[in-house]
RNA sequence: GGGCGGGUAGCCCAGUACGGAUAGGGCGCAAGCCUCCUAAGCUUGCGGUCGUGGGUUCAAAUCCCACCCCGCCCGCCA
């Protein structure tokens, strides 16, 4: 017999055991949950029971009393998986497995489904749209943004393992003003032809360009503030053209050039300011020049985050244009279809969504876990000027993708935690009820350089590209010194996966709401760095596998009585639970968690317990089959984090 | 000021949804282990006011309240 989650039967069978019993001693007594632990320490079994605890405080008796008499009432003839029930400190009630049918159980079941093992499916599946990534096609993905593609595409493959459709989409965020200051920079500058990798070439642009701009408007308005003495405004202003100015510092000295090319050319323009301003609102309109313009950067930006990208093996169903969002006319019908709700009100041309009144009058607050106290900011969705902001489009965007999924996942930073709020608010009050509900905003903290922030209009950034290199170069490095008899062509490609697990490993192992510093270290030490300690488990795994130069023929599971052994089965046999729960709760990390443990677990056992050379050969055949479903788990595991498990390293 | 997220060994992090038995790893530090399936490995040791103070409970890192520290957000930016 083989299960997909062999954990899951024997605690099933505890259950039942444990819930007829109940109905003997108290038929008329309901229990609503029968949850089971995983005790501390073997000696306790497999498998634990604290009701008795709350219980025997109901029935006014002592819990260890208790819990013998519930032990002594099961019925140890139905038993199959469990081997015997002890009861233990104040009142606990253990079950301890039957090792030599669970080991059998479990092996079996591994190799069995193999590539399918641990992947329970889902009853409900849906079609899912997993949007990540979505980085601006104005500069290169820089390590923080990276995040995102590494905790999306892992999100993508676990739930797709789950059993659901899922379509990897991204955003391509092309209207905007920060596209119209990165195309106007680029138009001055004569549209040069890129010179390198084109979304590292347009940073370059885009960073001096918004600088320079940002100096000139920050001049101006000081201008104004003086003008009628606003002592705070001015020490204000002050203080934000400081940081600017020093960032300018910063760009001339990295790109003198280019640098000193825009500050005559953007110098040459009264009013820059004014000329972007336009040059979005033509983009909006489609304005065949603007179009032109702002699509061959944006392309030519995009074609850098593909490279980008497969190099870390992260691909897309979907690339989604905003600007056909805008073009297609679906933002000017939801701006309609919002006018005629009473949350949204025009003062001049601009368009203002009361996302207060909405929350109050659909009675919003506690469904979306708001306190009573608390006022949601209104959200701007017109300008004066017309073009509408980034908020008003994602509805738009939304709703486009409802029309292709029953759920959507936006993996977005927390930073726009509110703009997702509101976003979500806005679909209630369009009557989109059930959309809103199926609308998950998965949120992850940032990435920070130690001492200060990243970011592309600062140009303070460290590029994905840069990482991956450098991981690479440095485990390169590593696989020479530590085997230097392998050929050039095998270094290379260890070191690429190796290089590469460990920049993904570093991105996912951490609980996504947690920020996370980044220090080169972090990554690319591999002492510190999970990943390649995994990976090199898998190695051994199936290092021993070929050199067995035989199959286990005969193992007789019932041999396997080390601790070390039993361990590494019950962790093998929770693999489809951990797997059930990082896709259900959406938390990768889990699996990475759980690879690093069995890992370990693996690592104690190989270098205790003889595999090959254990005699008699079913206790070899035995070892060898566990050895084979530790491979498994541990592959099938890393494949849901996007890392490669290798067979030699 | 308000909202949200975080605070667990010197450093990096699990564990908190659903309260359970002595709070787990890793790095670093100290001491050992290759006549044996890959030493990117293993063993042992040192190291903890689980931010603080209350409360609920047979039982609190976990739940409730208050406070402190760090981050993010509260834009006609995205």
């Amino acid at each position: 017999m083989d299960s997909q989650n062999p954990l899951a039967e024997f605690r099933l069978e505890c259950q039942n055991s444990l819930a007829d019993a109940l109905q003997k001693l108290f038929p008329k007594k309901q229990i609503a949950r029968l949850s089971l632990d995983k005790p501390p320490n073997p000696e306790f079994g497999q498998l634990a029971s604290s009701l008795c605890f709350e219980l025997a405080k109901q029935l006014g008796e002592k819990p260890l009393a208790l819990a013998k008499r519930l032990v002594e009432t099961l019925d140890k003839s139905k038993f199959s998986l469990i081997e015997h029930v002890t009861t233990a400190g104040g009142g606990y009630v253990n079950f301890h497995v039957d090792f030599a049918k669970f080991s059998a159980l479990t092996i079996d079941s591994v190799r069995h489904f193999d590539t399918e093992y641990g992947f329970v499916k889902t009853d409900n599946p849906l079609k899912i749209i997993v949007e990540h990534t979505s980085a601006n096609p104005l500069s290169p993905i820089h390590i923080g943004q990276a995040r995102n593609p590494m905790l999306g595409d892992a999100i993508a493959r676990t739930l797709k393992a789950r059993g659901h459709n899922v379509y990897r989409h991204y955003y391509i965020d092309d209207v905007g003003r920060q596209s119209a200051v990165l195309s106007y920079g680029y138009e001055k500058l004569g549209r040069p032809k890129p010179e390198g990798k084109p979304d590292h070439f347009f940073g370059k642009i885009y960073t001096t360009t918004s600088c320079l701009v940002e100096i000139n408007r920050l001049k101006k308005e000081l201008e104004r503030a003086k003008a009628v003495s606003a002592t705070e405004e001015i020490m204000k202003l002050n203080r934000e053209l400081d940081d600017w100015i020093s960032v300018a510092a910063e760009l001339k000295e990295k790109y003198r050039e280019l640098f000193e090319a825009l500050l005559e050319k953007i110098g040459k323009d009264k009013d820059p300011e004014t000329t972007i301003n336009e040059l979005n609102k033509a983009y909006e309109r489609g304005d065949e020049h603007a179009k032109q313009l702002i699509r061959e950067v944006s392309e030519l930006c995009l074609q850098g985050f593909k490279e980008t990208l497969s190099c870390a093996e992260v691909f897309y169903d979907s690339w989604d244009w905003e600007s056909e969002i805008v073009w297609s006319n679906r933002v000017q019908e939801i701006l309609e279809k919002l006018e005629k709700t009473p949350y949204v009100s025009a003062l001049g041309g601009v368009l203002e969504f009361d996302a207060e009144k909405a929350t109050q009058k659909l009675k919003l607050k506690k469904e979306l876990n708001l306190r009573e106290s608390y006022e949601v900011p209104s959200l701007t969705l017109v300008r004066a000027d017309g073009t509408t902001l980034y908020p008003t489009r994602d509805i738009a965007y939304t709703l486009w993708k409802f029309e292709r999924a029953e759920k959507v996942i936006n993996v977005i930073g927390m930073e726009q935690k509110l703009a997702q709020l509101q976003l979500k608010i806005a679909l209630y009050a369009l009557g989109y009820s059930n959309y809103a509900d199926n609308l998950i905003h998965f949120a992850y903290n940032l990435v920070n350089l130690p001492g200060y922030k990243m970011s592309s209009r600062t140009g303070r950034y460290i590029t994905f590209d840069e990482v991956m290199d450098e991981a690479v170069k440095r485990a390169y490095e590593e696989v020479s010194k530590r085997s230097p008899q392998l050929s050039e062509e095998q270094k290379q490609k260890i070191a690429n996966f190796v290089g590469m697990g460990a920049v993904r490993y570093a991105l996912v192992e951490v609980d996504p709401s947690k920020p996370v510093v980044f220090t080169w270290d972090r990554v690319l030490n591999f002492e510190t760095n999970s990943a390649p300690y995994i990976q090199y488990s898998h190695a051994r795994a199936c290092s021993i596998l070929r050199k067995a130069q035989r199959k286990p023929e005969k193992p007789a599971y019932n041999l396997l009585k080390e601790q070390l052994e039993h361990e590494i089965i019950l962790a093998v046999s929770s693999f489809p639970d951990v797997f059930i729960e990082a896709a259900e709760l959406l938390k990768p990390n889990l699996i990475a968690d759980f690879a690093n443990v069995l890992a370990d677990k693996f690592n104690t056992f190989y270098n205790a317990l003889p595999v090959i050379k254990a005699k008699p050969q079913e206790l070899s055949d035995a070892r060898l089959a566990l050895v084979d479903s530790v491979r498994i788990v541990l592959r099938n595991a890393l494949n849901l984090i996007g890392i490669v498990a290798p067979e030699r390293m």
